[in-house]
DNA sequence: AACCCATCTAGACACTGTCAAGTCCAATCT
DNA sequence: AGATTGGACTTGACAGTGTCTAGATGGGTT
């Protein structure tokens, strides 16, 4: 394909090949149906030649994983600053980013939250996931300064970040067919939008406007 | 171990005694560890037993996640009827046994809400699914009626449903541990049962409160 | 030019899911 | 009663997997 020398014995970017491999392999067959080996057979190397790379199978995840969470934070940073200055449209903008990735990257989406064989210890994983849980811990302390400057961060973090979180997964694991219209994403994009911002501002509401057992 | 003739040829109730195989399995050895001899060989049968019970090992999967949604159902009933009789406080109720139930079967949960390598076509999972579901519509139904009987119920029940399940997800993927305190469940338990309320009651607010550009 | 060492290969091992064939046993039929 | 039928389970095999070891290769350094 490439003009990349590729019968060279040693390739010369073996890492990134088996990055794009495993990628490709996790969007066709899913996370279930990912391969060691039919990485290194797409790649053109042994079987063998992946661990030296990634030392095992959950390494090469966590690193799969830190390219997913980089590529989310540009998706939320992009949309983020071509939204409007308001921080609310701000947190709007970020939330659909959030999901939109998850929807163009199913596979990748799903081992990124994982902790099962996945290498969690990865020091590029945890420094790519903590880069993109500060774009949300930086839009959401904005939020808070403008709205709610009374608050604490961390509690409406913690809850938004679970609605955007809980709506992507339920949406990329067709949980929603039978609610939303046939294609979610659509509904997404018009009616629900505000919807979702509405929901995620609920976070950052004061003490329960209505508790349970309080009447109405 | 019980009274149950176990050396017999027919082992009588294999089918139940490999289901509790398997949850055993995944709760140990977690959703990647889950192996089909595993539970055979705890089972005290050959490898090749549960193929006559469930199929192959999507069967399998499918039909424990059927066992963890019937379970997940009686969580949220049990304290849903344990609440008092406003809607609000059902719908708290069911939010924490939803969320109760994944921290105490993380695995099931998992495995529960994927799609893939499990059976999503098999009946009495689409059964047992369909009837945790309709715990939180009903519930839902009933606090739309109370609280706001002109919204239709399908977008606040999505995005309530969401919340709830973003957080139980994230909190078992010990993705929030850096947010909430050491243990999630303890703050769970006081303020952020009614945070969380609050977050999917947000749901059900008209159209949004506060539109993404529009000043405070 | 010779060496060194990271890079990659080749082979092996234990383990997995699934398939085909055979074995066992309880219940039914004559 | 004895024969038979059919479901429950076993046995053995096969291809595929992750990971380990030892060895082959060749680019970069001295």
């Amino acid at each position: 394909m490439t003009i990349k020398t590729a019968d060279r014995y040693h390739h010369g970017d073996l890492r990134e090949a088996l990055l794009r491999a495993g990628e490709d392999v996790l969007s066709e067959r899913g996370a279930a149906g990912f391969t060691l080996r039919e990485c290194a057979r797409r790649a053109g190397v042994s079987h063998a030649a992946p661990a030296h790379h990634f030392g095992d199978a959950a390494g090469f995840l966590a690193e799969l994983a830190a390219v997913g969470f980089d590529r989310m934070t540009d998706a939320m940073e992009t949309r983020r600053v071509q939204s409007g200055p308001g921080s609310l449209a701000q947190l709007d903008a970020i939330g659909r980013g959030y999901i939109a990735f998850a929807v163009q990257n199913r596979a990748l989406f799903q081992i990124m939250f994982r902790q099962d064989g996945i290498g969690v210890a990865s020091p590029n994983l945890q420094r790519a996931g903590g880069a993109a849980f500060g774009v949300l811990q930086a839009t959401m302390a904005r939020v808070l300064a403008e709205h709610r400057p009374d608050q604490k961060p961390m509690p409406s973090l913690a809850l938004a970040w679970s609605a955007v979180h809980g709506f992507a997964t339920l949406l990329i694991e067709r949980q929603l067919d039978g609610c939303l219209g046939q294609d979610g994403i659509a509904d997404l994009e018009t009616d629900l939008g505000g919807a979702m911002l509405n929901l995620m501002t609920g976070a950052l509401a004061g003490p329960a406007v209505a508790g349970p057992g309080k009447k109405s």
